[in-house]
DNA sequence: CTGGATATCTCCATAATGGAGTGATACTCT
DNA sequence: AGAGTATCACTCCATTATGGAGATATCCAG
């Protein structure tokens, strides 16, 4: 059985996002909604669709799994989940395909620039 | 009409990629196939399924528009594409985007880092 | 001139996403 | 206590994104 976080790139954004959100603790689903949406500004919102679609689908890959409600409020109609060893590996293997990229970009937008400065 | 940036975000993995190749000038999809496949390591590796319908769209979008050979090199099979001035807006939103997601992911890793360090 | 690499493109199956809708529990206000 | 609102989980279905198997066609090396 693989479990190399490489074998889990990419990471979709709603699954990132999902991951980023789970990456401060454990939380329920509808928090897990509005931090993704919240600190996305916007960029990701999830239907309800994708959301359960996506919980269901890194609870089955192992990269997050259900848990107990941290807090003493108790609300029975919460699900909450945590991040796994394994998810946390995902993510920072996600994090760094994301830095690469973004250094290949501004790599390539400088030579743009400098291409200008020479024309 | 609506031309701001914004709107167009996020870009899927495949569009980002696509616009990327495209910052460092023309070229014809086969060639865009491979950039992508390369630079990326194998983790993105699009089917031309995938790959042409994110061409048409992101045609449609105004993002990218078909351009003339830049070489000598004939070959009637190519077909150049060109990232259009609403491209690179778009593609260094998506990469600042992708900045924020970044920092945020490297923020919520250090506390993470910091709550184990006083446990 | 023949075979293999290059190149574009369509079709279809699968996966990801968005949103409407269902139903239930918790909270707030009177 | 009761009514109304917000919170919460989840399913179903339509749309979009992706992957991969062909179908052609051109270029190039031997």
């Amino acid at each position: 059985m693989r479990d190399h976080a490489a074998d889990f790139l990419p990471l979709t954004h709603l699954a990132f996002h999902v991951l980023l959100a789970l990456a401060e603790g454990p939380a329920h689903g509808y928090a897990l909604v509005r931090d993704v949406r919240d600190r996305s500004g916007g960029a990701i919102d999830p239907g309800t669709g994708s959301f359960y679609s996506v919980i269901r689908g890194l609870g089955d890959q192992g990269l997050l799994a259900p848990t107990a409600a941290p807090d003493d409020r108790r609300d029975e109609r919460r699900r909450y989940y945590a991040i796994t060893p394994l998810g946390r590996r995902v993510l920072d293997a996600e994090t760094s395909r994301l830095k690469g990229l973004i250094r290949e970009a501004e790599r390539r937008r400088a030579r743009q620039a400098a291409a200008r400065g020479t024309r």
